[in-house]
DNA sequence: ATGTCGTAACGTTTACGA
């Protein structure tokens, strides 16, 4: 089961990059992120003509999240459990019915926090700590599942080309890296780091200041496994290629493939 | 040179979010 993860930075902007590597990527299940389009606006049909079931969460102009399966799904649900006041279109939920396994999957775009401090950074470490209280209700299940997603959160100053630069960001203070190992430290297994070690490894490049041409990236897009979904993992991949595309994303897809 | 995108709207330009 090849699951991918991508911020796409705007489905109307991404209709032909996206169409293209959905074709040569080959993935069971992909979760979408910044789709920036209320439901009735995403193009379901690019995805449908794909062989893709669509379940959208969206939003206009900003954020919006959306499951796209070949597998059948069961049991969607959206928006982040504890905070009924938040009205931000920032996480999806499904089961994927593999051929032996169901996984459940969650999707998710985790706030950018900036500035720092101020209300986007307290909302963050609100929401990344309603995150890991769903994600511990999960565990409780010991079943197979993943919450993969643009995180916003740079792990480590090897996840980054110029960590100085980002001490002071939302995506890299101590209180944000504290929070996101408090989400992973209930069990999860960080797919990538479960695989591949040493920096360099990036999923954003800013469109700005040449940052893509100068490598000048940042490792935000993760995938956390549940034991028993860390259990089935074959392989984690960076498609960095298509950050030097036509009008590319400023991100680029993250996959798993998992034995289930 | 403080650098680029994507989206929306009282739109041919500005504001916001990233």
């Amino acid at each position: 089961m090849k699951i991918a993860s991508f911020n796409i930075n705007g489905i109307k902007a991404r209709v032909g990059a996206l169409g293209d590597w959905l074709d040569e990527a080959d993935m069971d299940v992909v979760v979408l992120q910044e789709l920036k389009s209320v439901d009735e606006n995403v193009p379901r049909e690019m995805f449908e003509e794909r062989g893709y079931s669509v379940e959208t969460h969206g939003q206009k102009s900003f954020n919006g999240v959306a499951i796209l399966s070949k597998l059948p799904l069961e049991d969607v649900t959206r928006g982040l459990p504890g905070d009924e006041e938040d009205e931000q279109a920032r996480y999806i939920e499904a089961t994927v019915m593999g051929d032996k396994t169901a996984v459940r999957g969650c999707g998710l775009y985790l706030p950018n926090g900036n500035p720092v401090p101020g209300p986007k950074y307290d909302y963050k470490l609100a929401w990344m700590d309603r995150l890991r209280a769903r994600a511990q209700e999960l565990m409780a299940l010991e079943e197979p599942f993943l919450m993969a997603g643009d995180y916003n959160i740079i792990p480590q100053d090897e996840d980054a080309k110029r960590p100085e630069v980002w001490q002071e960001d939302a995506l890299a203070r101590p209180e944000s890296r504290a929070a996101y190992r408090k989400i992973v430290n209930i069990g999860l297994t960080e797919a990538f780091r479960a695989r591949i070690s040493g920096p360099g490894h990036y999923t954003f490049w800013d469109y700005q200041a040449g940052a893509w041409n100068r490598d000048d990236g940042i490792r935000i897009d993760h995938f956390l496994l549940s034991p028993q979904a860390a259990d089935l993992l074959t392989d984690c991949q960076i498609d960095k290629a298509i950050r030097g595309r036509e009008k590319p994303s400023d991100h680029v897809p993250i996959w798993i493939d998992l034995d289930a």
